[in-house]
DNA sequence: CATAGTTTCATACAAATGTTTGAATTGCAA
DNA sequence: TTGCAATTCAAACATTTGTATGAAACTATG
């Protein structure tokens, strides 16, 4: 069994790399001199360089999804197999707004690297990213477990906003602290998931089972 | 005056694969193949490949902050200086839901062009996205006129989550579809809007000018 | 120690990409 | 038509990038 050393030198430097600058601006030739071994090391470790992103990928991606399932299957046993709702979107959101605002941890780069992933979108992970959407579905169906009587539609659109505010606020919280001349703190990352969950929570609790309102259709 | 036949001919033509394909994998040849002119009118005509890229942008960016400070003015207009909160917030999030859900048209390219460049940020765009700031404080001070009394933090936070949930909404319409399988229609542009103005304006005014209130703070 | 297998290294290679060049062509005014 | 500037064009250039190669260094086993 190798020494491991050099494989795992090039993952961390590449996953840091690739959450800073995007997979467009990194090179091999970055990555090996970040990690300090040859250039030779990736393609005899990894095969190429597709292949280093897509392992880094289903790594991280398995983790993600398993740390989120864990927190929804505590919320469910504890509330006998079905979670106030927003237990349901905190177990969604909360990994991903921990470690995208958290601070500067392995958890921070990984977190920036999936939301790097989600954005630009690089041909070994498009396929792999299918599984997404079943993911997805787990969370749908715990939500239609904690809001009985809810149309589906309204709860995918639920979901997909709380991803929507809680990725954004990740991806641009430079923007947001600079804008509000930094009285959006997103350091607080409680507080910044207590807003994505209470605003999601609202939109699906807010008018109940029935249809949204559409108000004066403006143009 | 020059005929700027392929002057604009590149223009368009780059556009619309930027924004289909982003920057990253859209190449100086595959602009020039697909406007048909020389691969040297480029340079010709623009200096670089940067310079392209930062005039299409200058471009779009203040057609898309005219159009929304447009809508934005007739609204307060029409209620004596002071908009209702949803006028504000449609006017916000309007031009960039049409442009981006709306049929495919050269508004469409234009939207999603925007989108690409707010998310992969290439180096001749950061300097003149900072203006994007002054531009949305002016919708800050809207949305104070229409709710006064309320904490400037809230408003920030309310401008940042539609702007998320427009902007997400847009770039993930088609895992939306796939997940909700057809259930969520983006076909509808006005009831994406009213959905997201919604959704903004309850985390808005639910709570009034008090403290959103946090609940269980949960890890 | 000797040897076989694994890993590292310097270097080379081919393809792709943005840019430049200088000649050819075009459009138009004198 | 002639002459001149603007534009177009094919070709080439210099870099950069991912990948491949073959020798050297290292490791562990007999």
């Amino acid at each position: 069994m190798p020494s491991d050393q050099t494989r795992s030198a090039i993952l961390t430097a590449a996953e840091r790399l690739y959450a800073e600058r995007g997979f467009g601006d990194v090179t091999l030739r970055d990555i090996v001199a970040a990690a300090d071994v040859n250039l030779a090391a990736v393609n005899y470790h990894f095969g190429s360089k597709d292949e280093l992103i897509a392992e880094l990928f289903v790594t991280r991606s398995l983790a993600l999804n398993r740390e989120r399932l864990t927190e929804l299957r505590a919320a469910e046993e504890a509330g006998g197999g079905r979670a106030p709702i927003d237990a349901v979107l905190r177990a969604l959101v909360g990994p991903t707004l921990r470690g995208g605002l958290g601070p500067d941890t392995e958890r921070s780069t990984a977190a920036r690297f999936m939301i790097r992933v989600s954005i630009e979108s690089v041909p070994p992970i498009r396929r792999i990213r299918n599984r997404e959407i079943d993911h997805l579905r787990k969370f749908v169906a715990a939500m239609r477990r904690s809001l009985p009587g809810h149309r589906d539609v309204d709860l995918y659109w639920g979901l997909h906003f709380a991803l929507a505010m809680a990725h954004q606020t990740v991806r641009d919280s430079e923007r947001l602290a600079k804008l509000s001349e930094g009285q959006c703190d997103v350091e607080h990352v409680d507080d910044v998931i207590n807003r994505v969950v209470g605003v999601a929570m609202m939109s699906l609790t807010a008018n109940a089972p029935e249809r949204m309102p559409a108000k004066s259709l403006a143009r």
